[in-house]
Order: C-alpha cells, then structure tokens, then sequence
DNA sequence: TCCTTGACTATCAGATGTCGATATATCATA
DNA sequence: TATGATATATCGACATCTGATAGTCAAGGA
C-alpha cells in the first residue's frame, strides 16, 4: 500500500472528513513530515474510492451552507484496512523497544 | 520518504546486513504485507547509499567465503533518520489507542 | 564431472505514485 | 471590490516500484 493511501485511510479512522481537511490532518499526524499536495491528495482519494475502501457521503444534514465540500467516510472493507494496517505499524514499532541514546559515545 | 527506503532503515537499525537478507527482514517485519522485489531492493539501497545514510562495510573479517555479499550498515545520520521515523510511527499509531471491535454492529 | 537448485547481486522497461504549479470558485473581512 | 483563506480539480514532470530477466557462485546428487 503506497503511503499516501495509508495515511488517508488512518486519517479516517478520526471519522468522515472532505478532502482539504484530510490534508491537514495528515500533515498534523505525521508532524509536518508529510506532505501532500493536491495532486497526490484527489488522486489518492479517487483510488480509494475506485478500491471501494471509501465512499463520497452525500448526507447533507448539518452542511447545508457548504455544498462545495466533497465528505469521505471509510467504508467497512476500508476500515478493517485501516486497522489492518494500523496493527501492523504498531508490531513493526514495538520490534524496537525504547530508543536508545543515539549517539556517539561507544559503550 | 519513500515506503520502501523506510522499511530498509528500520531492517539495518538490527545491525549491518546485505540485500537478500534485508529483503527477507522486511518481508517478516511487515508480516509479509511488504514484498520488495530485487528491482526495489537494490535501487533503494543506492539511494540510500548517495543520500549517505547508509555504507557499504567492506570489513571481510569472517566473511572469508562469500565475497559476493555485500553487507550495508547504517551511517551516523541514517541511525538518526531511522530513529526519528520510528519515533514518528511510534506517535502516529499511539493516537489510536486500542483496537476496538471491528464491525457492524451499531451503537 | 556434469547438472540442478538455491542464494545472491544486478539491470531494465513499463506501470504506478507523487509533487507542485495552475485554475476555478466560494466565503469572510476590510 | 479587493484580498486572502478555504476547497476542489487537473496537468506534466519526475520519482518510485514492480516483476521479468540474467548472471554468478556454492553445494549436493547422479
């Protein structure tokens, strides 16, 4: 899975958001160190949603002053792939127990 | 950074090792969700290799019969790059806490 | 010795993914 | 009405990934 697409579908685990904030959300949980830009953003999204993991929801009860936002909500398939996928981040960290001194200084 | 470039650092932060063996490491670290053909393994470990954060070892102590294996350990800075990306995966799966059930059924 | 198999490194072309510039529109504020 | 933040969308250039292919070497069997 490229790392766009997963760090999409985990944004969504926080719940159905449109696209411009999913690329906040993003750059907040990953501490600035990813970026996406729109191209990747919108062309990622559509893949998901081609894969069937997300769907565009059209419920338009508390948006009405809002129609030009598009809202994502991750679907089942799409879920169990988050936390698939977030199980997997959580073993290959826990591999490496605590972060020794970085450095340097030998022994 | 790239997937594939990460998955590589975090293999070597095992100590030094040559390719075939860290394509496997990475194979068993991701579960097997992560398969890295030869064309991926190598052309990441040269770029590795120009970005400095990796070098070749060329320490042939007991290695007396395999010279065809070319052992890649982690620079200074690679450590440091590697350490800091476990942190930030570290930070990101932590955000979810425990994986509550799966499905389906409604409130 | 010959042959095969598995370990290992290496390269290539085509597919896929990413990036940033650009465009367009809406909304709030001045 | 101008300005700037929000928001979606597309494009071409570029980076990255993938699997096929190929070569080398060592070990084991016939």
């Amino acid at each position: 899975m490229p790392a766009a697409s997963m760090y999409l579908l985990l944004a969504l685990l926080d719940g159905e958001n449109h696209g411009y904030a999913l690329m906040r959300l993003v750059d907040e949980q990953s501490q600035g160190a990813v970026h996406m830009g729109p191209g990747t953003l919108y062309g990622t999204l559509n893949r998901l949603l081609v894969a069937g993991l997300i769907v565009e929801t059209t419920d338009d009860s508390d948006r009405s002053g809002n129609e030009r936002r598009r809202y994502y909500r991750l679907t089942q398939d799409g879920e169990r792939v988050a936390r698939v996928e977030l199980d997997r981040l959580r073993t290959l960290v826990n591999r490496f127990r605590t972060t020794p001194g970085i450095s340097g200084a030998p022994a």
